[in-house]
RNA sequence: CGGGGUGUAGCUUAGCCUGGUAGAGCGCCUGCUUUGGGAGCAGGAGGUCGAGAGUUCGAAUCUCUCCGCCCCGACCA
């Protein structure tokens, strides 16, 4: 039990100027966090309350789930990362850590870096440590703070440089077994965010930097969420839009015969795909070849598209590349002998085709049959080109953005977009970072095998924040049960009163008694403020002990979430709240 | 990294265009009144106007540089 007056919680009347969403505002509001810089923030405590609450729940589920907590250090040896995989993707967002020295010197090449994730660490711990099949699987998790100097943190909470996440490590002797563990944490997750009254909804994403075979996110719907869903209900199919593909290729598509010879056109000044539908040239987006460069790892490679598609550049991590990016305008004219604007892919036309890592071409393309590309040379296009004749394509593959409406691969149902937070994320890792840090073990027949490996996240404060924008109104937040800091508040309007602080404590060990964290509000204020505060500050269930309400022998029990207000008389109410206690909580599932 | 915006008291901000040395609301302190949905009155404390340089008799205001913060974009030829 906690009064308000002895306790911390300094809420605001007024929205910060930099906070822009409302579970920002809010959470600065309600006196939940205080920003130090961009992406920096210090959980006051009554938002480490919610953290807390957060992690034990989660602690709980990984625990269930036959995961095993332990605690890895967030300052790492630079060595271990340029040992690893990813050290050149990842390097950009990690922070480095090195001695400030006396101010007299030049700074050293970073020995230490911050941990962004923990796969480093954790694999070659395995490797020492775990070496028998006899051994496995197992399953490391440890709930801490996280490092990545994001390029742009954003929306509080939402994308900050430090937060904390539960970072899980599964190790596991071969594919089926690693798939077991997967779909395990994939139920643990499920869990924890039913648990924690939160709608989030796996979805297949894209491995990203992290690497490996298959993954899929949790995401929360909010339309100022940084990640597109594409979804179809009835299917129940549903990707992040980066990995989502689309039936807008039939599979029994037959690849359209020549309409003609090649024809070389003049187009002065035309150098985008809207300029050439426009008149007198007046060739349909889907009629063109859209030609980009791209440097993969040093070499050239061109992706060939529709000229109305959008590149999805995250499925271009299907081509293998460590790094790629797009090529400049010097970069790609000694290549193709053509400034952007005039380039195509059809055979013979590219002046230096052997520099090329590849030419990929989107599915979709062969749609077009026979279409109208860049000439590889300044001021002039190509009609009459045949995608299976004429374009000297390496490999076809999805490398297109979906957009809603096109037909869902499963029903053919028009697929629908919506906008999520991304909450948590779990990968199929396989055995990228066992092999290159030598995690293996011995099997019964004496052989060695690298582990099979899963990765799994919560960002946990992430997720606090999730929480706030989905469970709020204009008032203020309103806390499910089991993430709520508080479950129960007692406005005493008259704490000047012994009388009413004597029962105020009687309510409060009764809810305590039921399982209930208790906060009163004993605070010398007019009761326009306390009532103010109790909704802005979001706890589920509120008493109100008043003098007016003490001669009339009741108290009120009003829940957060809803509008009534019931007045109980003063001898039944230690019983009453007790039973809403217990209620609650078992409708939660706590 | 590029573009846009912004920086004035603990918070929200006016003033800046058109230079004359800073004002309000909230919060805080004192007193009186009030007491069931962010009270009223009276008095008070609190500001190197983000930092530095420049122009000027004089700069919150004009110029330049730097820094912080917020938003958009991340390159689509």
């Amino acid at each position: 039990m906690k009064l308000w007056s002895q306790y911390f919680i300094p809420t605001l009347k007024e929205s910060p100027a930099d906070a822009e969403i409302a579970s920002h505002k809010l959470l600065v509001r309600a006196g939940l966090v205080r920003k130090l810089g961009g992406g920096l923030y210090t959980y006051l405590p009554f938002g480490l309350r919610v953290m807390q609450k957060l992690t034990q729940i989660c602690r709980e589920e990984m625990e269930r789930a036959g995961a095993i907590e332990l605690w890895m250090p967030h300052v790492h040896p630079v060595e271990l990362w340029e040992q690893g995989p990813r050290w050149a993707a990842a390097r950009e967002i990690m922070f480095r850590a090195d001695s400030a020295g006396d101010g007299k010197r030049a700074p050293r090449d970073p020995e230490f870096v911050l941990g962004p994730t923990h796969e480093e660490v954790i694999t070659p711990l395995v490797k020492t440590e775990i070496t028998s099949y006899r051994d496995l699987p197992k399953n490391f998790f440890q709930i801490a703070t996280k490092f990545r100097n994001e390029i742009r943190p954003r929306y509080g909470l939402m994308r900050a440089r430090e937060f904390v996440m539960m970072d899980a490590y599964s190790f596991d002797v071969n594919d089926d077994a690693a798939v077991k563990s997967y779909f395990a944490m994939k139920s643990a997750y499920e869990a924890f965010f039913k648990r924690i009254g939160v709608t989030a909804i796996a979805v297949e994403a894209d491995t990203g930097v992290m690497g490996g075979s298959f993954s899929h996110e949790f995401m929360v719907p909010a339309e100022i969420g940084d990640d597109d869903v594409i979804y179809n209900e009835a299917s129940g199919y549903a990707a992040n839009r980066e990995k989502a593909t689309s039936a807008l290729v039939p599979a029994d598509l037959k690849d359209a015969e020549p309409a003609g010879a090649i024809e070389e056109f003049a187009t002065p000044g035309v150098v985008t795909i809207a300029a050439l539908e426009a008149a007198p040239y007046s060739v349909p987006a889907d009629r063109q070849f859209k030609t980009l460069v791209f440097i993969g790892d040093g070499k050239p490679f061109l992706v060939v598209l529709r000229g109305c598609d959008e590149l999805e550049e995250a499925k271009l991590g299907a081509l293998g590349f460590t790094l790629f990016r797009p090529a400049t305008a010097e970069e790609i004219e000694p290549i193709m002998g053509a400034k952007p604007g005039s380039l195509g892919a059809v055979k013979g036309t590219i002046k230096d085709a052997g520099a090329l890592a590849g030419i990929f071409a989107d599915h979709a393309i062969r749609l077009i049959g026979n279409g109208t590309t860049g000439a590889n040379k300044d001021g002039f296009h190509l009609r009459n080109v045949n995608v299976a004749r004429d374009l000297a394509v390496t490999k076809f593959g999805d490398f297109r953005r979906v957009r809603a409406g096109e037909p869902d691969v499963k029903s053919g149902e028009p697929l629908q977009l919506r906008r999520g937070i991304e909450v948590g994320h779990i990968f199929k890792l396989g055995t990228k970072y066992s092999e290159k840090f030598g995690a293996v073990y011995t099997d019964d027949q004496k052989q060695t095998h690298p582990m099979v490996m899963g990765c799994f996240g919560i960002g946990v404060s992430r997720t606090m924040q999730a929480v706030i924008e989905q469970s709020h109104d204009n008032d203020g937040i309103v806390w499910p049960w089991n993430a709520a800091p508080f479950h129960v508040l007692i406005c005493v309007l008259d704490p000047q009163l012994p009388e009413a602080m004597e029962l105020a404590r009687k309510l409060g060990a009764a809810a305590e008694k039921a399982g209930a964290d208790v906060l009163i509000d004993d605070r010398v204020e007019r009761p326009g403020v306390k009532f103010k505060d109790a909704d802005l500050i979001g706890i589920p269930l509120r008493l109100t002990v008043g003098g007016k309400g003490l001669k009339e022998g009741v108290i009120e029990l009003k829940w957060r979430a809803q509008k009534d207000v019931a007045k109980i008389p003063v001898a039944e109410a230690e019983a009453k709240v007790a039973a809403a206690v217990t209620d609650a909580a078992a409708k939660a599932g706590a």
